[in-house]
DNA sequence: AATTAGCACTCCATTTAATTGAGTGCTAAC
DNA sequence: GTTAGCACTCAATTAAATGGAGTGCTAATT
């Protein structure tokens, strides 16, 4: 059977309507409210047709048609017309003190949660490769040394170091240099034993406070930064009857709490990401990675704060979300961010 | 009337009961299954005056009664008896990995979630006092510097600066003395404008340098430092059927999402809290100090790091929670936490 | 004077039955 | 190929019937 004009126009209004009131639709309403003059009894012919074919299917006999996952694929596939939708200046709605990163992304989850209403979760950037660009050993008090690392993405670790001898001046200052010369650039995985030795065998004394000192460094650089992620609006997903039955409802929205969980996927852009695009991306229901979201459906899109350092977007509601609008709202969003980002 | 022993008796049993079936509990119930030798017309009769005194209530004519906030408080009051509950080691549940504190207490809220099968929420520790204690600024390439500030609580903060012009290395040493006999020792509120003057003075040259250099300084020593919240365990909400209706649900577990919600009672001990009890609190009902959680009770209590370092646990979970039991778990589990927190 | 058995009454919860109506598939006519 | 027409299906809603736990009150009992 092939899926002519006439299908994929009945398969698309089929579609429309039931994203846009969630009941099965029948073929009645669709010979009255679609611009194909034909009967409800031709639209049931067909309906019978593309029921074979897998893109709709019926809840119970008797009941009018939903669209299967295959028929949101299509939809979304080639159907969609992404709604240029309005998103009011991202700029004006951010608070005023929105200096980090990580506080426009917190902002931009609520903003997407109270616009779209669906569960949104922003993953923060994940910074690629690092590399010590800069070591600092500071004597703070008596007891304390205070190690600070800048990596090569200019992000900054620091690390307090209790000792109990007191350290020279001089002593501190030639390891500074020593560690500056023999690190700098490298990776955490070349930072080996032999560069280690090699280190210690430089400072002559102190073998005690140089191994915390070396050893803090390996664990601040090893430490796992695995980015924060932010959600908001979890609660969404309770206002869509087909999701808010206790046990699905439980399911979803304990993953949101179980943020972890979401650290496989959010990482990393899905491909080589063109610098233009977001790189949007709709999972339908058993597309999703993690299956205590087959019922749902989520859009993801990615930005790119500058080479190297992405982040992700994702926005989960029912699998009947209105794809068109949060399509539109997340180009226009995405673009605006974009921006945000640049001028920092 | 007067609340007599027999009274008190068949409080503590109605209460016990219904804590642990939540279903309303009739007299028969009582007489049957109490130490008392009272016929259930008896016991009718004192839940009669029970009723009239506040205690308990009937949710309808013909159905047998539950303790009215009134009476949960009495019964937390009075007739408790926190259960030494076993908790397992907690340090051998504690990952190998756990360094950090907030490490800690993240996986403590998922513990005292899974143990009780209520929702917790966990305070990341509050300093109380912050006073510059070190400041040192560094060249990190030509066009950054970065500013780092170490409070008297060893906290640490540091911030990049991006620089025009670069600034030579004594200049930048005598920034540094400055900076650090002029500032050690003072508050945020102290750090005013003559202060900032003065420092400029005494550099006359790269002033527009210095004016970053202070500005970023003030803006990171006022810096927010609202603790991390934790929260584990939300969904264990939709277990009590008295509070899975989705409109009271929805409002509880959103608090819980707007953790900010949380900042303004976590953040301090109710009152000045001995080294020895952990200040544990018990708020029924409308004793919430927020709305939204009208039809939960919340069991908090306080830990403690180090004199001025403070923290909150919260234990959430419907009014007939099992106090006893909760209490007991967090008594037990506070000791631990005490033993683990010194060790740091 | 306190306790208890007994009984009529109330009201929620559950079950069962009846009704409605949206929607279908099929057939025969257009 | 399209459509009108009709019998049929089945979930959802409404209505009625039943059951039972629990109460309050009164009169008898201890």
């Amino acid at each position: 059977m092939e899926l002519d004009e006439r299908k994929l126009k009945i398969l698309q209004a089929i579609i429309r309507t039931y994203l846009d009131t969630g009941e099965p639709v029948g073929s009645r309403t669709i010979s009255k409210f679609s611009d194909l003059k034909l009967s409800s009894a031709t639209i049931r012919n067909e309906m019978a047709d593309l029921e074979e074919m897998g893109y709709i299917l019926q809840p119970h006999t008797s009941a009018g048609r939903i669209p299967s996952d295959k028929g949101y694929r299509l939809y979304v596939d080639t159907m969609m017309e992404a709604k240029e939708s309005e998103v009011r200046n991202l700029r004006e709605e951010l608070e005023e003190k929105v200096e980090k990163v990580d506080d426009v992304l917190k902002q931009v989850a609520k903003f997407l949660a109270t616009n779209t209403n669906y569960a949104t979760m922003v993953s923060g950037p994940k910074y690629q490769s690092k590399h010590v660009k800069f070591i600092q050993i500071t004597s703070v008090d008596e007891e304390h040394l205070l190690a600070v690392i800048v990596l090569d993405n200019n992000t900054v670790r620091n690390q307090m170091i209790r000792v109990e001898e007191i350290i020279e001046p001089e002593m501190l200052l030639k390891l500074n240099f020593i560690l500056n010369t023999t690190l700098n650039g490298l990776d955490v995985v070349e930072m080996n034993l032999a560069l280690i030795q090699q280190i210690k065998e430089q400072m002559e004394t102190h073998t005690q406070v140089i191994d915390s000192v070396l050893e803090v460094i390996g664990k601040t650089l090893l430490e796992n930064d695995d980015p924060e992620i932010y959600t908001s609006g979890t609660m969404n997903i309770l206002k869509y009857p087909e999701l808010a039955d206790k046990s699905k409802a439980a399911e979803i929205i304990s993953a949101f709490e179980e943020k972890e969980t979401f650290h496989s996927w959010l990482g990393l852009p899905d491909r080589k990401m063109s610098n233009e695009t977001h790189d949007i991306q709709v999972y339908i229901g058993d597309e999703n990675s993690l299956a205590s979201m087959k019922d749902c459906s989520m859009v993801t899109a990615t930005y790119q704060i500058r080479e190297g350092v992405y982040g992700k977007i994702g926005i989960v509601g029912p699998k009947r979300m209105d794809y068109d609008k949060v399509v539109g709202t997340l180009n226009s969003l995405m673009g605006q961010l974009d921006d945000i980002f640049k001028e920092k």
